[in-house]
DNA sequence: ACCTGAACACCGTTCAAGT
DNA sequence: ACCTGAACACCGTTCAAGT
């Protein structure tokens, strides 16, 4: 029997990503981690890349998808958006491996899948919901990856500060980040099932009457 | 006379980043570009970070911000988020840059400082106004960088695809990038604008009917 | 099949030395 | 003040060799 495998690797790559950070992941690293040679590692893994892709795996098995709520679909849109945005705020650090090395995986497929299908559910046609799941989707994933980029911005000197009165304040007394997503995700889904279902009445409606 | 300054060494990084991507930005590449040791950049930069910060500044200065165009405030905020979707656009390859050095530039900070005080002219009260500019420039950056960070995602095989109806229907025929952006900024606005200032209007009804 | 040490081609950066 | 080559401490990865 191996002393290694795949899940361990993983989990010893994860722990270094959360606690040391993204720089902390280095082959070599991970196998001392494991009590091991680096060289083992690539038994394994074809390279760095795959590594990474491999935490990520793991990190998106630990976050599985809410059942559906039955709520209806404004709900249940919200209900999958605040798991995206946990998902990805779950290991902040991974964010910079995934972009460095270029790492999709199926289970980001499985998630627009079941976006789009919520979407299909609002009344909106077919044409137009796929298009509010893209923008939307695209809105969310870029919103939460945002606010885990913000948290590590220094706040610049006051001296800058004093010439910027609006941002001088709002860096003092900044809102709730929770809240400040709770208000995007309503405005999102609402702004753009308005901008949508309004074009179709236009167009819907125009026809006739002329 | 020296014959290295800042703008030229900026220029050189910029053009490797633009022409070749974040990972041919070397100290050994830029200096060989100028036609230096590398050590002489040292001279210019206290280290990498700082090299990134140079090309983020240069980068920025290209892209001035857009004189206000006074067509009311719901006008000029599209107009400034679409300035920062181009600012993000123009070059793509330095988004991995800042994220692994940490670059925040004062720029930053001047254009969130425009972003509240066109909010401020929305009509929103003075506190609902700020949440209404954090969460939206938060949202806005987010999908322009999502945007780029999807232009090299490279589509899985169809064999994936063929349990997912919904998404090997968006891959084969995804909406033209540039429309989703329209739906999604116009969305946000006024989805944020409306769900602010209907609570604004419920808080200051509710107390003298009740 | 699984693991290993030595080595290679790269990094960013320090240092002592040149003009 | 400005520039330089040599060297150091890291990377990811190849290779030939062990069990």
């Amino acid at each position: 029997m191996a002393t290694l495998d795949l899940d361990a690797i993983a989990a010893a790559g994860l722990a270094l990503v959360d606690h040391r950070g993204a720089d902390a992941l280095t082959m070599r690293a991970v196998a001392t981690e494991l009590g091991v040679s680096t060289m083992s590692l690539y038994h394994y893994v074809e390279n760095k890349a795959a590594l990474v892709e491999l935490l990520v795996d793991k990190a998106h098995r630990e976050q599985p998808l809410p059942a559906p709520s039955g709520e209806g679909w404004r709900e249940e849109v919200r209900e999958l958006a605040g798991w995206m945005r946990n998902s990805i705020r779950a290991h902040p650090a991974l964010l910079r491996l995934r972009l460095e090395y270029n790492v999709y995986t199926p289970s980001m497929l499985t998630f627009g899948e079941r976006w789009i299908n919520l979407w299909q559910q609002s009344g909106l046609d077919f044409d137009a919901a796929n298009r509010a799941a893209a923008a939307s989707s695209m809105a969310i994933i870029g919103f939460a990856k945002e606010e885990v980029s913000l948290r590590d911005f220094k706040p610049p000197d006051p001296e800058l500060l004093s010439w910027l009165p609006n941002m001088r304040h709002l860096s003092t007394s900044p809102p709730e980040p929770g809240t400040s997503f709770e208000l995007f995700i309503r405005a999102l889904i609402d702004g753009i099932f308005d901008v949508l279902a309004r074009g179709q009445a236009i167009a819907g409606d125009a026809a006739p009457i002329a």
